[in-house]
DNA sequence: CTCTGACCTGAAGTTGACTTCAGGTCAAGG
DNA sequence: CCTTGACCTGAAGTCAACTTCAGGTCAGAG
C-alpha cells in the first residue's frame, strides 16, 4: 500500500495543495517526508482531510477543528472508535446551527405571517441579544458561544 | 419624529458606528445629512440594517445582500408587502441552507450508524461534488450555487 | 542521462467584513 | 462662550483561510 503524494491527496480529497500544505502548517494533518524532501501521506490523512472539510462547511473554524483532531490518539493510527467519538460530538454540533436557523426562519415567517414589520412587537428586528459581539476581524457567522 | 443619529441608529439595532458607515459605503443603507455634516437616519433605515444582520448571519454576503435590497422601490419608504417579499425569498434561502445541513448530519450520522467510516463506501467521504471550488480568498461557507 | 512535470519554500497578495487611528469639526449643556 | 463628548474622513490594520509567485529541487518516462 503506497503512500500518497500531495497532488494524489488533492485530487482525492478535492482540496488544492497550496490548502493542504497550510493544514499542515496549523498541524491539522501530517506528513512524513521521502529522501528528496517531498511530502508522503498515509491513507489515514485522506480521513483527516475529509473531517476538516465537513467541519469547515458547517462554519467551524480551523483552529477549532485542530483542537478536536489533536484528540486523537497521536500514536496509532486512529480506529472507527476514535473517529465515532469524534463524529457524535459535531453532530451535536450541526443539530445546533440546525436549531440556530430553524429558530431564525421560524421568526421570519412570523413577520410575514403577522405582517407586524414593526421594530417594538417583532423578535425578529430586536436582536440585541446574539449580535453586537465586539473584538475586531471578521464576524463569526452563527455564534452560538461566548 | 425625529431622525436618528448614527450612535443611537448603532444603540438601537447592535451594529457599530463604524460597520454603519461601511455598510453605508457599500450602498446597503441611506443616510441624509446636516448643516454640520452628520449623518441622520430615517427610522426606516432600522429595518434595513436588521435585515441585513438577519441575512449575514445566515452566511449571505453583503454584495448580495446589496443586491436584494435594491429592488426595494427606491423613492417611496418600503411598505410591509415590499418587505415581505424580500423576507419570503430569504425564507427560501434558509430552508436551503438547513436542508443542505440536515443532509450533512444525517450522512454523518449514517456513518456512525454503520460504522463503516471508509473511503469507498461513505459518502460522507466523497466530498467531490460540491467542495474543490476554484478562486482566491476565503471560501463561502456551504455554498450552495455555482 | 535528460527532460519535463510534480514538488519544495518563504514571502506576499487576496477577499470579506470590519475596526482602529490620527487629526480634525460639531453641538448642546452649564 | 466654552468645553466635552459625539461625529467626521481617509488610510491603514486585522483576521481567517487560503492562493499566487518566484526561484529553486526531484523523480520517473523515454
Amino acid at each position: 500500500m503506497h503512500l500518497l503524494t500531495i497532488g494524489e491527496l488533492s485530487a482525492r480529497s478535492g482540496v488544492a495543495q497550496s490548502a493542504l500544505r497550510y493544514y499542515e502548517r496549523l498541524g491539522l494533518i501530517r506528513s512524513t517526508r521521502t529522501g528528496g524532501n517531498q511530502r508522503r501521506y498515509e491513507r489515514a490523512e485522506l480521513r483527516r482531510v475529509a473531517f476538516i472539510r465537513v467541519a469547515a462547511q458547517v462554519g467551524v473554524p480551523l483552529e477549532e477543528i485542530g483542537a478536536a483532531l489533536a484528540s486523537l490518539p497521536d500514536a496509532r493510527t486512529p480506529t472507527k472508535a476514535d473517529w465515532a467519538r469524534l463524529s457524535r460530538q459535531w453532530r451535536g454540533r450541526l443539530d445546533e446551527q440546525i436549531h440556530l436557523l430553524e429558530r431564525l426562519r421560524d421568526r421570519l415567517s412570523g413577520c410575514i405571517g403577522c405582517g407586524c414589520l414593526s421594530m417594538a412587537s417583532c423578535s425578529m428586528f430586536n436582536p440585541a441579544d446574539r449580535l453586537a459581539t465586539t473584538g475586531s476581524g471578521p464576524r463569526r457567522l452563527l455564534t452560538d458561544d461566548q
